[in-house]
RNA sequence: CGGGGUGUGGCGCAGUGGCUAGCGCGCAUGGUUUGGGACCAUGAGGUCGGAGGUUCGAAUCCUCUCACCCCGACCA
């Protein structure tokens, strides 16, 4: 007993030492440990005691999805404003974790790293025209001399013009140009932590090849780049079709993390394999058993003379599509439907079969405009239409866009284009035509496959990555030619293919936690392994787990070493929490046993690895771990 | 931009006209503790988002405004 008590005594004072002048010092009275003890930073560990930040008990309340929880929760970001983060340490270790391996995988297809200016001439915007697909999310700031910057959300502008200035023969091509670095742009609403934010550090390389079969393998080996690095990671991911949206271009693909926070709509065939982005996914039209689908789909009309002549019925308060349906009795397959809306201005009319819906994305597309929204109340009355009962059958004078649905089947019942009727029997082409025929159909769960006709899916996804068959309309405007073997002068094709890191690292934490925390993948963790060491105001075993800290290090291992005084729950919470693949506990218990207990933080159950060799075991745990992630 | 919501100490919250704005966590100091977020004592920390107004008196009522979150529009 007397022993005790003054044994503890001294312990009181260790930890008043250990409070004013910083961590105990080594085995052998100190001078050994490495410099940098006054902030405890070091080149592979940290001192919880002195890491910045804190994790925090509760979420902060603005937080709705897991990973923006978690995220804010272990003090790995903070925000500064909407869509605005700082990466504190932790979170910094992790994104350049995963900037290094995105950076070895475009390496290994042949990228060359370079880095781009964010501050970008306004002009170069006008010359591509994609000030006015960006529209206001691009943004601008004026220098004192009064002229226009845009603030780069993307480089293919910079890139076009290096490559008008460096590239003048297919023998410069093929080039493969990278750069990771921060890009802003002013989304409308930024949200889910960093799932969506204005200012993020990406990765963007842009492909340059002399012709089609030149940037089809530039595509091929940059996609495949794209699937290693996610195989890194340990993360899953679909790569679909996808539009192309502002950045502009041809084929296109997403690579997508599948998860119910993503704000993506993912049509998918269990089937065949099929999968697109709900904004692109195209589906069979054909409606299955319609005895009355009169011409064949595809073949437009058939005989006129086979066809029933139009009639109006009355259809008093029947304005929906539903409602005319139940009211004759038909399915709504059977029925047309127009929607209206104002393109660049011009007020325009959307005719589409009763059971489907318009994808905006396609109309945009269909109609290359960029500007597109639903008409309000007063232009569709302005323009003489009864909503409700409209029809583009009689109507002159306003554009007409149809689903190629319109030509599915025949004798629609459609409005009459005036109060309280409607129309049956209209059939393409002979009761109205159409300025565009495109789909312009929204793909939705029961759908039948394009390719196989099995029934389509959906799911939401996160887009981790995009890949684009840019073409040449960049290259054309900005001169970026060359010479061909010929002599010939022709521009230059591009790609572009994009990785959002914040993105990336927050769909790694929606896709790999538990109620107690982040699981990272041991590639990406901020620390390998993390050192807790109870009773840690005991001298016995704060030099024991010092040295042990120490020996870690020394092998090359990341080591989080968790020095506070502080009860066990609160550091196995925090490893857990702050999800670090290995924890090594040290106790009186442990120490006795000389050993120290290693859990993963993907298992229950821990082991007692033994002092001697104990970096050896250590280190051919985290392979083993490494091995068995999938 | 439309709809909804929230702003009170670092985090989570209570406080709907009346005394000095409160609780939990966290933080500081001392003590007792220590294998899954310990306990006791003492203490620091708040222009109640901002401006204007009503009132003897405003965190609380009114007007305006700002910020943040969610849904939609839009968007990589």
């Amino acid at each position: 007993m007397r022993e005790r008590k003054r044994c503890r005594i001294q312990e009181g004072r260790g930890r008043r030492h250990s409070k004013r002048a910083g961590p105990p010092r080594g085995p052998d009275g100190g001078g050994e440990l490495p410099r940098n003890d006054r902030t405890g930073a070091r080149v592979g560990g940290m001192r919880f005691s002195k890491l910045f930040g804190k994790t925090l008990r509760q979420a902060p309340a603005e937080a709705e999805s897991i990973s923006h929880q978690l995220l804010l929760r272990t003090g790995m970001i903070a925000q500064e404003a909407a869509g605005i983060y700082s990466y504190l340490p932790l979170g910094w270790r992790v994104l350049r974790k995963i900037e290094q391996i995105i950076r070895e995988e475009m390496d290994k297809a042949g990228g060359q790293e370079l880095l781009l200016p964010v501050l970008q001439p306004f002009e170069f915007w006008q010359q591509s025209g994609r000030n006015v697909a960006f529209g206001e999310s691009l943004f601008t700031m004026t220098d004192r001399r009064k002229r226009i910057l845009a603030l780069g959300p993307t480089h293919e502008e910079v890139v076009a013009d290096l490559v008008s200035r460096y590239v003048q023969s297919y023998r410069d091509l093929p080039l493969l140009l990278y750069q990771i670095q921060t890009k802003l742009r002013d989304e409308p609403r930024p949200r889910g932590g960093l799932l969506r934010v204005r200012e993020f550090i990406m990765k963007d390389l842009y492909s340059l090849d002399a012709d089609e079969s030149g940037l089809d393998e530039s595509y091929r080996l940059v996609s495949q780049a794209y699937r290693n690095v996610y195989a890194r990671m340990d993360l899953p991911t679909l790569m679909i079709e996808a539009d192309s949206g502002a950045i502009g271009g041809k084929e296109s693909h997403e690579f997508m993390v599948l998860s119910e926070t993503g704000e993506d709509e993912i049509i998918h065939c269990a089937a065949c394999g099929y999968a697109a982005n709900a904004e692109k996914a195209e589906f069979n039209k054909a409606v299955e058993s319609d005895a009355g689908a009169a011409p064949s789909p595809g073949s437009g009309a058939g005989n006129p003379r086979e066809l029933l002549p139009m009639e109006e019925i009355a259809t008093p308060e029947a304005r929906t599509i539903v409602q005319v349906a139940d009211l004759v009795d038909v399915p709504t397959t059977e029925t047309l439907k127009s929607v209206f809306y104002v393109a660049g201005g011009e007020f325009l009319i959307v005719v589409i079969r009763g059971d489907l819906d318009i994808n905006e994305t396609k109309l945009t597309n269909a109609l290359k405009c960029s500007d597109l929204r639903l008409a309000t109340e007063d232009e569709v009355s302005k323009s003489g239409l009864v909503a409700g009962f409209a029809s583009p059958v009689g109507l002159k004078g306003v554009r007409v866009v149809a689903d190629d649905s319109v030509k599915s089947r025949a004798h629609f019942i459609t409005g009459a284009n005036k109060s309280g009727y409607h129309l049956r029997n209209i059939n393409y082409p002979r009761d109205f035509q159409a300025d565009v025929v495109a789909d312009v159909a929204l793909a939705r769960t029961g759908h039948r496959c394009p390719r196989c006709r099995s029934e389509l899916s959906s799911v939401r996804g996160i887009e981790v990555g995009h890949v684009f068959k840019l073409g040449t309309f960049i290259s054309e405007r900005f001169g970026a030619s060359f010479l061909d073997r010929d002599g010939g002068s022709r521009p230059v094709i591009m790609g572009s293919y994009g990785i959002g890191l914040g993105r990336l690292l927050a769909a790694v934490v929606e896709q790999s936690h538990d109620d107690k925390g982040i699981i990272w993948p041991q590639s990406i963790a901020p620390y390998q392994v993390c050192l807790c060491s109870l009773h840690a105001d005991r001298a016995e075993i704060s030099a024991a787990a010092e040295q042990i800290y120490e020996d870690l290090q020394q092998s090359g291992l990341e080591v989080l070493f968790d020095d506070r005084i502080d009860s066990p729950g609160v550091k196995f919470n925090d490893a857990d929490l702050l999800g670090i693949p290995l924890r090594l506990t040290l106790s009186p218990r442990t120490l006795e046993s000389r050993s120290v207990e290693a859990k993963r933080r993907t298992e229950k159950e821990s082991r007692l690895l033994p002092f001697e060799d104990l970096t050896r075991q250590v280190t051919s745990l985290l392979a083993e771990t490494r091995e068995s992630q999938p």
